[in-house]
DNA sequence: AAAAGATGGTGAC
DNA sequence: TCACCCTCTTTTG
């Protein structure tokens, strides 16, 4: 699940479960348990995303750090008020218990109890985030037209552009038939200002909907009478991991190849590489 | 039943 | 470039 959409979409709804009310705070893991006992009882003040960065900001300046990782999950379970709170499952890192909603955080890559000072410096390290309003996109601009690497590789770099990931990367490149090895300084101003449009729009339905659809009206299942997808993602894509089927487009057949130790999907003939200026 | 793979990133070499 | 983190689903045997 996890790219920045998912992150906000949390962020969101950690602060309309827990803000401004006592959390108990604890990590039945035992991880955790030195830093959640600092904070067991005191009041979220807050939570905050920045790409794929999550901060729970407590009293006193101090924040929660997580970062979900490939398999991380935070999973938030109301319960009844007058009912008990259902026990964790499995391997439980972080568990806050609010007044009727529980979360749980598994299989983190990072959770960590951060100062101010730890979370300026890694929001400073990040590029602009498409779900943040002052979000400036020619700060990715500057970075993406003096590149030499490919813009498939440039999307991913959170340095670059934060809260993108596998999905949205393949995905955004297709909508703009952009092929995925061009070079970022092949790329025009024009081009990118309309990508970057484009995923501010995707991202915030993304976090409307939980899911990451893609598929403009006239390619939707219903409108092309194609089976809707099935899987464990569930929303309507155009590449995504739907390598040897047909394009929804033109017929070609979806390839698949690695880029820096990920996966990359594309349509080669919408996504035609655009001769010398690609790097492959 | 076991293995592989996944929407990610770090740190060692 | 690769091992690792650590969970869960899907695929393979």
């Amino acid at each position: 699940m996890p790219e920045g959409h998912t992150l906000h979409r949390l962020a969101h709804d950690l602060t309309d479960a827990f803000a401004g009310r006592p959390v108990r705070v604890g990590s039945p893991q035992g991880r955790f348990d030195a830093e959640a006992r600092q904070l067991d009882g005191q009041p979220l003040e807050g939570a905050q995303a920045w790409g794929k960065q999550l901060f729970l900001e407590f009293p006193g300046e101090r924040y929660i750090h997580i970062h979900l990782g490939l398999i991380g999950k935070l999973q938030l379970t109301p319960y009844d008020a007058d009912g008990h709170v259902p026990p964790p499952i499995g391997q439980v890192r972080l568990r806050l218990v609010g007044e009727n909603t529980v979360a749980d955080l598994r299989g983190a890559t990072a959770c960590d109890l951060w100062t101010r000072e730890q979370v300026d410096a890694c929001v400073a390290r990040l590029g602009p985030d498409p779900l943040r309003e002052d979000a400036d996109p020619l700060r990715a601009w500057t970075r993406i037209s003096r590149s030499q690497r490919s813009i498939g590789s440039l999307l991913m770099d959170q340095t670059v552009l934060a809260g993108v990931g596998n999905v949205y990367r393949a995905e955004l490149l297709f909508r703009h038939r952009v092929d995925p090895y061009r070079r970022g300084d092949a790329l025009t101003r024009k081009q990118w200002l309309a990508m970057w449009d484009d995923l501010v729009a995707l991202m915030h339905d993304g976090v409307a909907t939980n899911r990451i659809d893609t598929v403009r009206d006239e390619h939707t299942p219903e409108a092309m009478g194609r089976d809707p997808r099935v899987d464990d993602h569930g929303g309507e894509v155009y590449v995504y991991r739907r390598t040897g089927q047909p394009c929804h487009v033109c017929g070609a057949t979806v390839r698949t190849a690695e880029l820096d130790g990920r996966n990359l999907f594309w349509c080669p003939r919408c996504q035609r590489a655009s001769r010398s200026r690609a790097v492959r």
